[in-house]
DNA sequence: ACGCTATTTAGCAAAATAGCTAATATACAA
DNA sequence: TTGTATATTAGCTATTTTGCTAAATAGCGT
């Protein structure tokens, strides 16, 4: 699957839309991502695996606990570069370190 | 179901992107659209009411066909409002004619 | 009215999604 | 080693999604 359509499908989930802006303000364990939801802590895990595949999140192992953290580089891109190529008088989107960047369908 | 998730759910399949990319360069028949994809009119028909649904897409008949447009206002909108809120950085949300907007998760 | 074109709606089957609980790993402390 | 805390993986169910074909709707020309 494409990296696009992977991040697309990770963002259609609010609950993993709101799982990114809790991440906004930094690194966050798994069990206290999942404090924050009414949701059992195995399907937060479950979307937190679908958010790293997406490569949106990314994850290091701090003793017991796993730390996640968001990854806006992706996520801009892709999303950006959708929105741009679709409407573009709308948006401005902030290229950065532009290595090769695939199609945005 | 609020906008924003109407609007990312329907951004969630590739086909709907796509269509959204074809309708870049002006208004187009059901028709035309569906003969641009390996798949049934039918289908395309279904696709086309998810993205009315979410406003992305706009609707006019004229004689026989139904012709479709691109509404780019509301996806600029959602879209760029959330990721402006969680990566605010990467992305710059030119906002127009502000009238008041919902939350974005 | 009839036929023709364009499109949508209905109804169905297969696949994907999201939730749950129970079971399994991993790290650390006693 | 045993226990405890933190997370993930497995297995299940219910719901949603996506595709199809067949049937219905809408407009237009004859």
């Amino acid at each position: 699957m494409k990296a696009v359509s992977r991040i697309f499908r990770a963002l259609a989930d609010p609950t993993r839309r709101q799982i990114l802006q809790e991440l906004k303000t930094g690194e966050m364990a798994a069990g206290e991502i999942a404090s924050r939801f009414p949701i059992s802590g195995p399907s937060i895990s479950r979307h937190l695996s679908i958010l790293k595949s997406a490569d949106l999140v990314s994850e290091r192992r701090e003793g017991n606990r796993i730390l996640y953290r968001l990854e806006p580089e992706e996520m801009a891109n892709a999303v950006g570069d959708f929105l741009s190529a679709v409407c573009p008088t709308q948006v401005l989107h902030r290229r950065r370190a532009s290595r090769s960047r695939k199609e945005s369908s």
